[in-house]
DNA sequence: GACCAGGCACATC
DNA sequence: GATGTGCATGGT
């Protein structure tokens, strides 16, 4: 982490207030139930919402939105419900890869599988293959109601912008300094939650791509003063 | 038509 | 350990 802004979660706790002011409580993650959370989060893997919205509505109408069902599923047949969601093939794959461990080793009981130890169950969801760090770390904040923060292409791109990370931070290095400092609310769970969702909030609509500007941003204000 | 989206695994050097 | 590549649809 190197060195690191004095006052930074002062900084980073005004910055929360300001998206917040400006969006409002975002109550995610968009889903019916735990397990749409933990099936949406692999289908949006580098993907619109938009997107996975639909392929998400192409199970539901199906009637195959649930762990044993989805599972039993030939894969031709999943991929063809989840097309809109592009890379079909992938995460057919990888969505059946989740459901194998979850129905096998779990009898399809999600809770169960989310349940115990938060270190555990995140290193049971990465030893799956298709799910990585924020994929596990979505199903840990918002499925499982673990004390886990996500970190995504946008906060990268938001906290460098704001040099509240080096260009080079990694993943881990990153959760770990939210963890460290979003610490002031009561409720640490539901601001984990809206926090990130803010941020989604900010990146879609205000940070798109690497451009340097991103006009009416709620968080300008807090823009580094020399390159403003 | 180009560019982008709430990643991940795998190959190669 | 760093860097490059394939995967694919739908919106702007």
């Amino acid at each position: 982490m190197g060195l690191q802004k004095k006052n930074l979660g002062k900084e980073l706790h005004q910055a929360y207030k300001l998206m917040r002011q400006r969006f409002g409580h975002q109550h995610w993650w968009p889903g019916e139930n735990e397990f749409e959370v933990c099936i949406g989060a692999i289908l949006t893997q580098n993907t619109a919402w938009s997107n996975v919205e639909k392929a998400i509505n192409n199970l539901r109408n199906a009637k195959v939105l649930t762990p044993q069902k989805l599972y039993n599923l030939p894969l031709e047949e999943l991929a063809s419900f989840i097309k809109p969601a592009g890379y079909y093939n992938v995460k057919a794959r990888r969505v059946r890869s989740f459901l194998e461990v979850l129905v096998k080793e779990f009898s399809g009981d999600l809770e169960r599988m989310l349940s115990g130890n938060i270190n555990d169950v995140r290193s049971r969801l990465l030893a799956i293959k298709g799910i990585g760090n924020e994929t596990a770390d979505s199903m840990l904040l918002y499925a499982g109601r673990h004390l886990s923060f996500v970190i995504d292409a946008y906060t990268k791109r938001i906290f460098y912008r704001h040099k509240w990370c080096d260009i080079n931070v990694t993943y881990e290095e990153l959760k770990a300094m939210c963890e460290q400092l979003l610490r002031t609310e009561i409720d640490l769970l539901d601001y984990w939650q809206d926090y990130h969702a803010q941020l989604v909030m900010v990146g879609k609509n205000f940070c798109k791509s690497r451009l340097p500007e991103c006009e009416n941003c709620p968080l300008n204000s807090l823009l580094p003063k020399d390159k403003k």
